[in-house]
DNA sequence: GTAGTTTATTACCATAGGTCAACTTTTTTG
DNA sequence: CAAAAAAGTTGACCTATGGTAATAAACTAC
């Protein structure tokens, strides 16, 4: 598959686009693959760029002053990626990004994507709706981790997310939803009992 | 001042517009007052609309199954607010949104939002770049509650809305941060003694 | 301005989840 | 496949926050 294809038929599959909008696409977007392991970002870092996830699976992650980490989002196939707070506002990035699964990944550049949107408006559009979705998504969360017990949230976690928990690290599922590994264990535990 | 003046200086003042586009703007919002203590939305409806808090403060929050509610967002001057997930998904709300302080909005459609979408594509840009704004600042939330302890979170709280204090109730606080009021209380008084 | 209602504080006990540390299981590596 | 490293589990104890309830303070309304 050329990289043309790639980009317009796996990122893109929902839109239609005439040949010059697919060679401005094509033009914007950088293949890469990451190991397992690898980090894709650092705190610290200016993030430039945001990275659609064809396939494996990555974090990003938190490290607070005392040290604890906490996962912020997972991504795997069909998923965006990126220090999100830091790519739009051209700040330094507060988190870490970190491949878990081997993964191939789609990088673009905020430049190239602004020029996209001038270029393209059912980009701004399609982006925008995204952005809708991951906000009400978040909401959710903050509700969840408001209203919720650990043990519903893990619940609710291995429902959301039903293939993530076979390749994920009990710490990472931890640091997902706000509680140590130890405790996660004692949940799973009780949950088995009953 | 008419209500033309008023969404084109108040609402969009960072943009500039034709004079067909103002037309089609004003067209689109409506006025509305509030008076204090009042329900704009409640769970169950469907949400039409979005609103600018022009004037006066506003609060979303969700009632959890054992009746606890849990304040999601505030919303004061140059703010905008509704249950955006039921808003972006056309599902019925989740939240109930209430009347803190007396207000004024302007409240307009899903619909004519899409229109104004299209037919002045700033906009898209404009409040792409909103919900970026937003979406960067649900993440800092969430990370602030996994990793900082109810004492912190009330410090950021009052740095970060110094205003809003003296308008809402302390069980409005307590709910936004996740505790009791009784707990925030408890917080309160060891600041002072320290 | 007094009675009534709502909101905030305080005290006491209960509990979910954290901490530390030992131990077991799984995974990785040579 | 054996040794080492990493991840997961368990137990004993601790702490922050919740629950209940009584009291005090602050609004509201006549």
């Amino acid at each position: 598959m050329t990289l043309e294809t790639e980009v317009v038929t796996t990122i893109f599959k929902d839109l239609s686009f005439n040949p010059e909008e697919i060679q401005l696409l094509v033009r914007s977007f950088e293949k890469l693959h990451l190991p397992k392991n690898s980090l894709l970002l650092e705190a610290g870092q200016y993030v430039h760029d945001q990275y659609y996830v064809a396939e494996g699976c990555l974090r990003t992650y938190y490290i607070a002053p005392d040290g604890k980490e906490h996962t912020v989002q997972f991504a795997i196939s069909d998923w965006w990626i990126s220090d999100y707070t830091a790519f739009f506002n051209g700040s330094k990035a507060l988190m870490h990004i970190e491949c878990i699964q081997e993964a191939t990944l789609y990088k673009i550049s905020k430049n190239d994507m602004e020029s996209l949107y001038q270029a393209i408006p059912q980009l701004e559009s399609y982006f925008r709706k995204k952005m809708e979705r991951s906000f009400a998504s978040f909401q959710k969360r903050i509700i969840a981790n408001l209203s919720q017990s650990a043990t519903k949230r893990y619940l609710s976690f291995i429902q959301t997310y039903p293939n993530i928990e076979q390749n994920v690290k009990n710490y990472h599922i931890a640091s997902y939803l706000g509680i140590t590994t130890q405790s996660l264990s004692r949940i799973r535990k009780e949950l088995v009992q009953e």
